[in-house]
Parts: structure tokens; sequence; C-alpha cells
DNA sequence: CGTCCGACTAGAACCTGTTCTAGTCTGAGG
DNA sequence: CCTCAGACTAGAACAGGTTCTAGTCGGACG
């Protein structure tokens, strides 16, 4: 797989984007099942075996649409930092920025946590990769100071219930804003005896 | 999809059970890719389509093994009370003793895990099942006279780490230690505070 | 300019979950 | 005993992700 820009050619690298829009494009449109592989190939105007020279599966294709979408968020975090008084309503900001993204696309966020559950090695890298982005962008929320040890805990633990809300979520379980209760009340649980 | 055994004719019972064990079988052998229904209809000596008429597709065959599986941990849990001196030690044992029965059959556990995240309506729906099995065993771990609302809100996020460090181990991520660690740290960040 | 390698293309082929077809067997009701 | 509905069987067919084949094209290098 390439994964980088770099070591592509100017044509190389507008296929590469060529397909991944036309993943995000028909995800967008109908969810996982309506990104067909020879559907992305058409659309993209590349033949099927070339999508497979770029991504190494389907799942990986979308995947690779959800690590693009975290390290937005962290951008928008870092330009506007976490609001709110105490520690649990920061980190609970970062998180319901984070549905909010979802919410925009619901089609597309569906395809791609399906993507990152599948049972394929690569899409689950991204799933990996995903999880450590949101907690270090949950980082940002906690004050100066903070046991580091106990701060990077709590960021793990918010990242597995953000993960396990937004499968269940996909897989028809509540709607997004279950999702946002959800972890409202673990922000709330986990961060309100700090002080 | 017959889910119960009333109804039908004992013969009919028969041939389910030995199609759940065939599943059972060859998961437990190879994984998730290795339960392949033809295989399954084959090592059952049952019509590949007959699968079908117990079951409406492979990963609700997989799930209904998790469902019975949880309700196996409920029913030890009955008969041997969480171990431990302080609540998050009790509700650490019954994760601990939940994850102890994965680490019997690896690989199975990775196949009925790939299935219950599948994109599959009717796996999801076992997916949901095995957590609330999950939590409603977790509150039995909790002293008499805890505030009921606060109980029900740590069991859930701990539900929420549990499957969520699970999905992540049968993805490849860490081992079933790394799991047990992290359900532990979880386990003290929501309950030591309770006194 | 010629040659050659590697990326690209169209399309067939392959794999496995799922569905369909045609025919057989079983067993309950008349 | 006869009949008929419905479950079962073997196997073909279908669907969509993935891989393979043969041939074309384009740019680097001698």
């Amino acid at each position: 797989m390439v994964t980088t820009a770099e070591a592509l050619t100017k044509s190389q690298a507008a296929r590469r984007q060529r397909v991944l829009v036309a993943a995000l494009q028909l995800g967008a449109e109908g969810g996982y099942e309506a990104v067909q592989m020879r559907d992305v190939a058409a659309s993209a105007e590349v033949a099927l075996g070339t999508i497979y020279r770029y991504f190494p599966s389907k799942d990986a294709l979308l995947a690779a649409a959800m690590v693009e979408w975290m390290e937005d968020l962290e951008r928008r975090v870092t330009n506007r930092a976490p609001q709110g008084a105490t520690t649990a309503e920061r980190v609970y900001d970062v998180l319901h920025r984070a549905v909010g993204t979802m919410e925009r696309q619901p089609k597309l966020a569906e395809a791609v946590i399906t993507a990152l559950t599948s049972d394929d090695r690569e899409a689950g890298g991204a799933s990996t990769a995903t999880t450590e982005v949101m907690q270090r962008v949950m980082l940002r929320a906690f004050p100066e100071g903070t046991d580091p040890q106990m701060e990077a805990n709590i960021a793990r633990v918010l990242g597995h219930v953000w993960f396990s809300c937004l499968v269940a979520w996909s897989n028809g379980v509540g709607d997004l804003t279950w999702v946002a209760d959800e972890l409202e009340t673990a922000c709330h649980l986990l961060c309100d005896h700090l002080g």
C-alpha cells in the first residue's frame, strides 16, 4: 500500500485522490454497502485492479478516510481550544465536536465505522490510529499540572467509550444524541472528582 | 430464524444443535475465517440451505454462541459471588473471569467477536444482548445501598470499555493481558472514589 | 531514437456468503 | 392407506470483494 503522497508522481497522487473521493461520495450517499469497489473504480475512472495498488482493501480505503477525519478534528481543536469551565466539560466538548462531524455525514460515518471494525488487519490498524488521535486531542482539555498518568488513563478509557458507542450506533443502537449522552456521563464519572 | 427450542421437533433441535456445534468447533480451530458455511454444513451433515433456516447469517450463528457464553458467565457468577475487598476489585473480578473464558478459546473468541462487530443487523442485536448481560452481572459486584443511578452508569461505561478492548484485541492490538490491564485501570478510575 | 520496466486498463476468474430450484422425504389429518 | 404441506437435500446460481491475465502506454535510460 502507498500511504503517503511522497514517492508518487503527480498523476499517481491525483489517481489515488480520485479513488478516495469516489469512495467517500458513494459512502456519503448510501453507507457502507453502497461503496462497491466496481462502482468506486468506475466513478474514479480507474481500473478495478488499480484501486488495490493504492489501498489493500475496501475496509482500508474507508478506514483511511476515518484517519483523515480525525486529523481534521485535531486541527480544528488546535485552532479553537476546548470550551468549558470544568475539565469534564472541556473533554466532553472535544468528544461532542467529534460526534458533530459524524452527524453531518451520518451515512458516511456508518460506512467508515463499519470498515474500522471489520476483521481486516489493515483497517484494524487504522482503528488504533484513530483512537490514538482521539486520545491526543482529549489531552488538550486537561488543565496544566494534572497527573500525566491519570490524564492518560482517563483519555484511554474515554477513547474506549467513544469507540464502543460509535460501533453500537452504526449497528442501529440509539442515535447520535444517545452517543453524546453516554459520553457526557462518562466524562463526568471520570473527571468530576479531579477537582 | 428459530431462536428457542420450543416449537421444534426433536430432530429439528438436534439438527440446529449440530450446526451450532460444528460452527463452534471450526471457530475454535481456526477463528472467524475458518468458519465457512459450506464446511459447517458438511460437518453438521446438513444441507447448506438448512443452516439458513435456523440462523439468518454466519454472523448471527456465531453471535448466538456469544450470547450463550455470556449467560454461562452469569450462571457462574451467580454460583460464586465476585471476590475482592473493594468494589473496584469485585467488579474487576467479574470482568477478569469473562476474559478468562476467552483466554481458554482464543480463536473462538476472535471468531465470535468479529461476528458481533460485523455490519449484520442480527449480530448487532446480539452485541447489545451480550453487553446487557455483562452490565447485569457487574451490578452484582456493587455493595448494597450504592446509588442505583451511579451503579448503572459505571456498569455501562465499563461495558463500553470491555467491548472496545475485545474488539481491539480481536483486531490484533495487544493480548488478553493488555485487555485485563485496561479493564483494571478503568475499574479503579470509576469505582475507587465510591468509598 | 530504440528499448525496457513498471504502472495502467479491460475484463475474466476466483472465493465465500447467501439465495434459488427442483426434487425427495416425513408425518399429520382425513 | 392417501394426500398434501412443509422441511430437507444436492447443487446451481448470484453477489460483491479480491486476484489474475494479457495487452497497452508512458517515461527513464542508454
